[in-house]
DNA sequence: CGGCTAATGCTACAATGTTGCATTAGCCAA
DNA sequence: TTGGCTAATGCAACATTGTAGCATTAGCCG
């Protein structure tokens, strides 16, 4: 029977056929437990919170590894920097929020630019990048407290 | 009378209220020659192809004041790099497309992704980038010559 | 032409991501 | 349980893309 001391993540992580280690488990469940997708910075701050150092080699190829195997997607900011959020990305095409006064973004799962537009003759399109630029939920609440 | 032997690009830059220099001229004018973006290495091979030495630093700067004033726009493509093409961007609040195949990024100056979404309560865009993936109809047609 | 200063060129630096290779540790079979 | 295979890690060095400071050049205007 399985031991119930294991983590989903440590499931999800064995399940995809890879080997399950510290470091795999600790940054997939801290982005399995973030609402928004973070940076390298923001994990790696995690984990030393955490009290579990690591290399900065490892997490990038640990990211890309989460990614290979759809535990995790992948986001671009105009910051040129990568964002990760748990769950693949095929699965879930959706599209996401920048926030320009707090710098977060955030996925917009009900938004799926998928079947929206008809592209000129010719272009076969296999995914659509969405991302929108402006002032998020929280932000536009505290700026109108403010007033 | 306005000398006949000005180039519509040094036109542009004299109007935006900077100097006019070889540099900015020539940027802009392998920007208004392309149908594609190019990003900074390609601008600077042209620019070594025209026989106009420069520096790196220099042609940074000189897409940035393109941009700031209004006579170019900038796109940022999965490879982390920008990429550049001549004319405004708020203007034309269009989509791209980026080729999985050749590499290269198209204006989808057809497709606006302005008003076509209705986001979340609370969220306020102010704009949105919209980057389809695929194959282009160049690409397209390639393939299909070789089958 | 002469002078002011925007623009350039150069160097050094920053941020983000990659490669090679020796060492460690997860997994499996005996 | 142990031993061995090799995936994963840690470290150092490097690559790519973009910035900052500052001395020099050159565009513009009178
Ligand atoms: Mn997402
Ligand atoms: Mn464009
Ligand atoms: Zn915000
Ligand atoms: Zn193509």
């Amino acid at each position: 029977m399985p031991s119930p001391d294991v983590s989903p993540a440590a499931h999800l992580i064995a399940a995809s056929g890879g080997r399950v280690t510290r470091t795999r488990i600790a940054v997939l469940e801290i982005l399995q437990d973030s609402p928004r997708s973070l940076n390298h910075d923001d994990i790696a701050a995690q984990l030393a919170a955490d009290g579990m150092p690591h290399d900065r080699v490892t997490l990038y190829r640990t990211l890309d590894w989460l990614v290979e195997q759809g535990l995790a997607h992948r986001v671009i900011g105009p910051d040129r920097a990568r964002r990760f959020k748990a769950g693949g990305e095929t699965r879930s095409q959706h599209a996401h929020f920048h926030c320009d006064r707090c710098g977060h973004v955030l996925c917009l799962e009900s938004i799926r630019p998928e079947e929206q537009f008809t592209l000129p003759a010719g272009f076969e399109p296999d995914r659509a990048e969405l991302v929108f630029h402006g002032t998020c939920a929280d932000c536009g609440r505290q700026r109108g407290a403010k007033a």
